[in-house]
DNA sequence: ATTTAACATCGTAATATTGCAATATTACAT
DNA sequence: ATGTAATATTGCAATATTACGATGTTAAAT
């Protein structure tokens, strides 16, 4: 075997762990924090700023755009990123959702 | 290559991620949930709870106490697991610290 | 002292993730 | 139409994670 066993678990928490899962990597907890900071974006910037290559950082930013954490134009030669702040805050929602429901419940 | 670049990112985004792994895996994320509805627990109950082997459950429990989650009595035979409330409290605090400075920097 | 129950560790197989070079695609400029 | 700059995709190698069977360890019970 080796793989999650992905069916066991409610759906709750399935989708917590796939949100922790888009943190779970600094390289995209620090593309998140250089996307805040812009106005906008283009992925080169980032593979400046941060030292990995361009298809890594191209991947990176797919995990997080899959997530729904983008938004703007993402077509063609000069495309502009921008922190999609609705769903980030519905995913800091959820988060907190899930920290205050497990600590009282807590012994 | 393949491995993560851990020398290429600030502290606190490496802690940042660090922290999010831990729940990015859906049987730590039910393991918490479950020990937090416990006055107190022992692992065996966790197997029988999750549908995983005890080994497995054993390697989750781990990473979950080497992240500081778990406080109890962790020796010989009937060891009691309780989630540690300060610690995941402390976790709870710096995510939404690193969700509400990147939020409020994005345009 | 032996047995037993509960958990940890080891070894290993399967799968997932990370990273980059090479290549493809896209839109704009010429 | 051709060239170019910016990003995406593909293919592959290295490493990490997940899972479990087998085995070890520990403390309490007998």
């Amino acid at each position: 075997m080796g793989a999650s066993k992905l069916d066991i678990y409610s759906e709750d928490i399935t989708t917590m762990a796939a949100m922790a899962k888009v943190f779970a990597h600094p390289a995209r907890v620090a593309i998140l924090q250089y996307i805040s900071k812009q106005e906008s974006c283009i992925c080169n910037d980032i593979v400046d700023e941060i030292g990995l290559s361009q298809p890594t950082i191209s991947q990176h930013l797919k995990v997080i755009n899959d997530a729904g954490l983008l938004k703007g134009n993402f077509e063609g030669k000069s495309i502009c990123y921008c922190l999609n702040v609705e769903r980030f805050q519905e995913f800091q929602s959820q988060l907190n959702s899930f920290f205050n429901k497990t600590k009282s419940n807590c012994c």
